[in-house]
DNA sequence: CTTAGTGTTCGATGAGCATCGTACATTGCG
DNA sequence: CGCAATGTACGATGCTCATCGAACACTAAG
């Protein structure tokens, strides 16, 4: 592919953590946020990349919700591709629970809406 | 003051949580803290009601470790009881497991010492 | 090219919390 | 009783972090 082909954007691609390298206090501190919680729920329920960062309601604005990215891609729980203009998501849960088993369900499966 | 009956202690009982009215997210952030985390393999290590608040090797100070117990009781996750002049500890493992399946488990079946 | 949409970065702000030092309470012992 | 040991309560301090506003970068569409 002489050409630049597609795959190769301009733009900085998101940093990755591999949740095999994540220690437990990152992960649990990444999970101790009722934003994030909220996030992770809400990625769970839809199918993976079908979830801009922008389409989840959660009460902050733009730079805080853009920051609780950041801190849940460095703890290996989201994976984000960019396409065209919005960065859409994917949960990592196989990864993630090999890594820390029961974690995640322990979110997900969660009858009490944190309530607190 | 007329004379007390044995077994009722002048002193304050210590206040606890049942780990079935814990939310989410107060185990996530008592959980959630390098201290706390070292306190509670410490006493996971040890039989029941071995192990005195002033007992455990930690690098604070007596007014944080007492806040910090205080903190593992609101979680569910410490009972306990006035021996003398110490305050015993118990990890409460079946209670807590029962509550929030896996998470004890991930923080003592650790392999990294959480170095970060 | 211009415009609108999306997301990141930067600096500043504010709240929460971990920590400390000190004072205080209780217990057990000499 | 007086004293040491243990733990709590309180006020103060400092730091981390969640949040915001604004500026910037990139993409797609008109």
């Amino acid at each position: 592919m002489p050409k630049q082909a597609a795959g190769c954007s301009h733009r900085a691609a998101p940093v990755h953590t591999d949740p095999g390298e994540v220690s437990v206090l990152t992960a649990l501190s990444a999970v101790a946020d009722p934003v994030r919680i909220q996030l992770i729920r809400e990625l769970a329920g839809s199918a993976d990349w079908t979830r801009s960062c922008g389409s989840f309601d959660v009460p902050v604005g733009k730079a805080a919700l853009s920051h609780h990215f950041s801190v849940l891609r460095g703890a290996g729980l989201v994976e984000q591709r960019d396409e065209g203009p919005r960065r859409v998501n994917r949960l990592r849960r196989e990864e993630f629970d090999a890594r820390f088993p029961g974690l995640l369900d322990l979110l997900l499966r969660t009858d009490d809406t944190d309530s607190e």
